[in-house]
DNA sequence: CGGCATCCAACTAGATACTG
DNA sequence: CAGTATCTAGTTGGATGCCG
């Protein structure tokens, strides 16, 4: 048997910074949102995807969509039109995450009441 | 059929914003690997997870413990003792995270490395 | 239309010092 | 031992203006 320090203190082979990455890859404030809205409309142009994205930058819609493109997770289609079309539409790749998003979202459909609850009681005893 | 705008101009109505909410609680940098901690080994102490965790910083060890504390993913049983004894571990609904924790990580396991070859071939079409 | 470049405010997180 | 407090560097994100 090991001590716990020599057990776990190289997280990364053990298995779990892997969630570190896949966060990376698929968190932030826009990824979610932006791939939900590409996996229910396969195909949507910039500003098709700025309306529906409630409060999205286009500076941030921009970046997030370049990272996704970049991690193959979204296509991007650029026609060489006047004016200028670009549709982005889901991967294969980017087509894999419904579950984890799907699993995210049950997870806070049951348990979200229970976290604003316990807030509640947490802030309340500190007052 | 309503057009794409009214259809999902409010997205948090949608269903698509809990995500972001979930991972409000579950997601950042130290979280999971503090939850990974705690549920493979259920008491741990402060400085034993500080060990366990690696490059985490007093202060932040400190911070996520008091949100997952708050949000009730973590219990804290301080014993008046000198020196002091604080023993954390996980709730009952910090448990059903564990599920939710495991298909980020395998999505990792299956797919990190097209990721990672998408990257590679992004940025190699850049240069 | 679909960006990119720049500037700036706000937040985050690390280092350090101190405490019951 | 298990924190708290403070300072600061770095990062994030919004606003604005310009471009092919």
């Amino acid at each position: 048997m090991k001590k716990p320090s020599e057990r776990l203190s190289k997280n990364n082979e053990t298995g779990d910074c892997q969630v570190r990455d896949a966060l990376l890859i698929i968190g932030g404030k826009w990824k979610n949102m932006i791939m939900h809205a590409l996996t229910i409309q396969p195909y949507l142009r910039f500003n098709q995807l700025k309306v529906n994205i409630p409060d999205i930058s286009q500076k941030m819609l921009t970046q997030q969509l370049r990272e996704l493109e970049r991690d193959g997770l979204v296509n991007r289609k650029a026609y060489a039109e006047i004016p200028p079309r670009v549709e982005y539409s889901v991967t294969k790749l980017g087509l894999t995450l419904t579950p984890v998003y799907q699993v995210i979202n049950q997870w806070q459909l049951l348990h979200m009441s229970e976290v604003i609850k316990s807030r509640e009681d947490f802030d309340d005893s500190k007052s």
